[in-house]
DNA sequence: AACGCGTACAACCGCCAAACG
DNA sequence: CCGTTTGGCGGTTGTACGCGT
């Protein structure tokens, strides 16, 4: 039969370790080792199960661990990777000495995921927004496009008015470089100066996004609507044209002389430095790292964040090293 | 001073693959 | 080979703390 169980569930302690317990814990382990969890409780008189027990050693009282704020460096390794792998916060964690896999995804949680949506990124995909909203207009009909649109520039809107009226903002012009925002193509095809935004708290755009998500939802049900009826062929791009007028929504766009996109979206606000020939077809690249260690998309997409991070922010200044992980 | 809210982080939960008997 | 436990992992929750009103 199979082993006998870790600990007797009715008996064990919960919640918060006190020092006393830390104590018992650590100079069991320091003249034990920790060779099985199981058994540790039990012999280092504690009232707690052995996986709590693996838990607490592993993630606080490890003598190697290091606690305290993650350096910049960290942070840049932290989203270099995310980037590339994902949500596998052991792979990161392994490369950042000191660190626990719950640190990290601690830490990505509360601050890095806020400071990336804040910096126009998308914490999942680490593209930019604006990005995302053009491959996602790729798939929508201009008059569903103007509708997302007039969403996202309320949102816009609506967050302006928030920092207006209720903390402290200093808006100063810059060079058309990317920081907050990307620097937007006027209708002539011109670009406007970006603005620099600095406030006391960082814009977090998670109740912007969720606005953006609705009106993207009723954009996607009216298309659903529109193309149930004969007469949707009416927006179908492919036959080369760009430049059009829909009720709310102006473009008039020279050709990028790419087949399949006749976006208004897509050309107007994919125009950044980060985004390639390629990325103004709205292209996705689900495929990361390639069996033969050849650089892939994610890692494209790596460097094309991190690229951008250099541009105007010390913070993300990261070399452009390899990855240290032997995997990626 | 009291309250509410947001943040940071510790701890727990559930799942899965590997190991064990 | 099979049933069970262990260890590891990622997601989620709980809670202490700080700050603003």
């Amino acid at each position: 039969m199979g082993r006998i169980p870790c600990c007797e569930k009715e008996s064990v302690k919960k919640g918060q370790w006190t020092p006393e317990e830390d104590h018992k814990l650590s100079s069991y382990i320091a003249q034990h080792g920790t060779r099985n969890w199981r058994l540790i409780p039990k012999n280092a008189g504690l009232q707690r199960c052995g996986k709590s027990c693996r838990l607490r050693w592993t993630n606080y009282l490890r003598p190697d661990l290091k606690h305290g704020q993650f350096s910049d460096a960290e942070e840049q390794i932290i989203v270099r990777l995310h980037s590339v792998l994902g949500n596998r916060w052991s792979v990161i964690a392994a490369q950042l000495p000191g660190r626990t896999d719950n640190d990290v995804k601690n830490h990505w949680n509360t601050k890095l995921k806020k400071k990336l949506s804040g910096m126009g990124i998308d914490p999942v995909t680490h593209k930019p927004y604006s990005h995302l909203m053009a491959e996602i207009a790729t798939t929508l009909a201009p008059p569903q496009v103007a509708n997302l649109a007039e969403a996202t520039l309320g949102c816009l809107k609506d967050e302006m008015l928030h920092l207006l009226t209720k903390k402290h903002i200093d808006i100063q012009f810059q060079s058309p470089v990317v920081h907050h925002a990307q620097p937007m193509i006027n209708n002539n095809g011109t670009t406007s100066p970006s603005y620099h935004i600095t406030s006391k708290h960082e814009v977090n755009d998670d109740n912007t996004i969720e606005k953006i998500k609705i009106g993207l939802s009723r954009a996607i049900i009216q298309d659903q609507d529109h193309a149930s009826t004969p007469s949707n062929k009416l927006w179908d791009m492919s036959h080369g044209a760009t430049s059009g007028h829909f009720p709310g929504f102006h473009y008039a766009l020279p050709s990028f002389g790419h087949e399949g996109d006749g976006s208004p979206w897509s050309q107007s606000m994919c125009t950044g430095s980060t985004c390639t020939a390629g990325d103004q077809q709205g292209q996705f690249h689900p495929k990361m790292v390639d069996e033969n260690g050849d650089e892939s998309e994610g890692e494209k997409d790596a460097r094309n964040v991190s690229s951008m991070f250099s541009q105007d922010c010390d913070l993300w200044d990261l070399p452009s090293n390899d990855l240290m992980n032997p995997l990626v």
